[in-house]
DNA sequence: TTGAAAGCGCTAACAC
DNA sequence: GTGTTAGCGCTTTCAA
């Protein structure tokens, strides 16, 4: 197997330094014509690709983006990932994918690993909003907070608040005891959520009922226990609002257990649900551009990393209500 | 803010050469206890973090594993990928992940981005099972091919042939008429399927006819499309095999869109379907052990990785029928 | 415009 | 056991 061709190669090759190749091969500005002509058939010839570990040695910076989000099986942060990806890679840049589960270790685990490879940037869906993040400002990586807020650093999320309104509000249209289950109240989108779901009560007029509302994980076993324990109450909720995907679905499987006509209660949730999970289009769900969250994070990031140095900027993006309960 | 610390800074802190800095933070063997305590007390005062672009250069390694699949939304690849990522994380390497759409322009472009990356390894599902493996060998990236074959390398599948064969014998128990939408006829899951439900007729006495055969792409729009094509034939099949999980939901889609009784056409999907979109089990699916098989191919990457250069090998993992129809 | 030469931060011979 | 030193492959002053 021969070894891969290197700059020196190359310069040899084409009667030239190294310092002029790499100059072709970055700024071709500045050198003369026939050069640039003879050092890119030397490159040619020798089939050379640069050595990017050495090449982010001598310029401080790698070409990859750390992506940090709790479950890469949610179609939500599938899509989102894929607006990074697309617009990140038109950039020339890698994406490492970590995925932390929901979990503060993990995440902690990741963020060591991406800055010991320095990467050049990092996209982020905190595990809590709380998390440190002076732990990068120390490192000076730029950071991007996206679905969930973090403090200091740039921030795209939905607008969790009159999503949760516009979701609960459609549902108190046929229904006065109304449900909710929610993601973890250490995120952004558990808590804001459920802010919204509380002033839709309000504003119908309705009380908060504490036995009403459980705080769960984001995840399908995590919907389906806590929907069981809705279920089981004296008095039954008509409707429950679902704070994700994943905890609908589960919902869904506890009802079906449970009540002989799975319509008698209606669901909701604030992601959309696959066709299959709802052929007959009963369910209220927001349309969330997730894709759109991405490459808006994405732009911000590369703003960064390209040396962007203003004040944290924050962008709010709007969902959509998307379907409506007959 | 303060740089970060370096080798040579805490090798100044403690009052020893680098090289001994470099020995206690790789093997502490051969270094005198006292010293290694008072380098890793500098250490942890510096809050020194190593510089893995520096290392890998110098090693010739980086420690960072590709991997490029075609569809990150497909569950199937999100828990193959969670497999390669809980053994591949325990030995210090971090993932990169890569969409390929199944398309081959993404995935060219996406191995010369990790070629240039130095990636320590790929564990790749190629787009076509005859992509060139040539270009891998030259730059001696060890890699495994996953789910589909690739010559000339590690490999790990399903068996495919075998798999098809359960389904649809299953499936002609209660139909004659059995169709089938496979995935591309240029990957090996797709083209191996196929013939286990040509298998599955042969041994049944049944003639194979053309019509009742789709090729797709593996999407949802595909199945769907595939389906409607199935459905508008004078004479219906009364049952269809769907190569995978995606294409499964656009079949259901369009039977329920073309059909008053869904339930006249019996389905079967190679890879399972989550239960809201089945939740009476009435759909034929095999249990895929996609996790396990992401391990079993970090196992066969990581030992390339670390050396062993035998010849190339192939493991085939059995699947087993899941649910029946009644 | 081009080239010579000095490193980026680390590891691995080699010497002591 | 420990230190000295020479690079890994590239970019970037600094002179010419």
């Amino acid at each position: 197997m021969a070894p891969r061709a290197k700059l020196s190669d190359v310069a040899r090759l084409a009667g030239v330094s190294t310092a002029t190749v790499s100059r072709v091969l970055n700024d071709n500005d500045r050198v003369a014509p026939d050069l640039v002509e003879r050092v890119m058939k030397a490159k040619a010839e020798l089939g050379y690709r640069y050595n990017s570990l050495a090449r982010g040695l001598r310029r401080r910076a790698n070409t990859v983006v750390g992506v940090v989000i709790p479950d890469v099986t949610n179609p939500f942060f599938t899509d989102l990932v894929r607006g990074i990806e697309d617009l990140v890679r038109e950039n020339g840049y890698l994406l490492v994918l970590c995925n932390t589960d929901e979990t503060a270790e993990k995440e902690a685990a990741y963020l060591e690993l991406l800055i010991d490879q320095q990467v050049a940037g990092l996209v982020i869906a905190p595990v809590r909003s709380a998390v440190d993040a002076a732990a990068f400002d120390l490192t000076g990586i730029p950071v991007v907070a996206v679905d969930r807020t973090m403090s200091g650093v740039d921030t795209v999320t939905l607008d969790n608040v009159r999503g949760a309104i516009a979701v609960t509000s459609r549902l108190l249209e046929s229904a006065s005891r109304v449900a909710t289950i929610t993601g973890p109240l250490v995120t952004t989108t558990g808590s804001e959520r459920l802010i919204g779901y509380r002033r839709a009560l309000r504003d119908a007029g309705l009380p908060f009922e504490p036995e009403l509302f459980v705080e769960a994980d984001y995840s399908e076993p995590g919907g389906y226990l806590a929907a069981k324990r809705l279920l089981a109450l004296p008095d039954r909720p008509q409707a429950i609002f679902c704070g994700n995907h994943a905890m609908a679905l589960g919902a869904m499987r506890a009802i079906a257990e449970v009540l002989d006509d799975p319509d008698a209660i209606a669901l909701a949730s604030f992601e959309p649900l696959p066709w299959a999970a709802d052929p007959r289009g009963r369910i209220v769900t927001l349309a969330v551009p997730s894709y759109e969250l991405g490459q808006q994070a994405a732009r911000m990031l590369l703003e960064r990393i390209h040396g962007f140095d203003g004040p944290a900027r924050t962008v709010v993006v709007e969902t959509e209500l998307l379907r409506s309960a007959p």
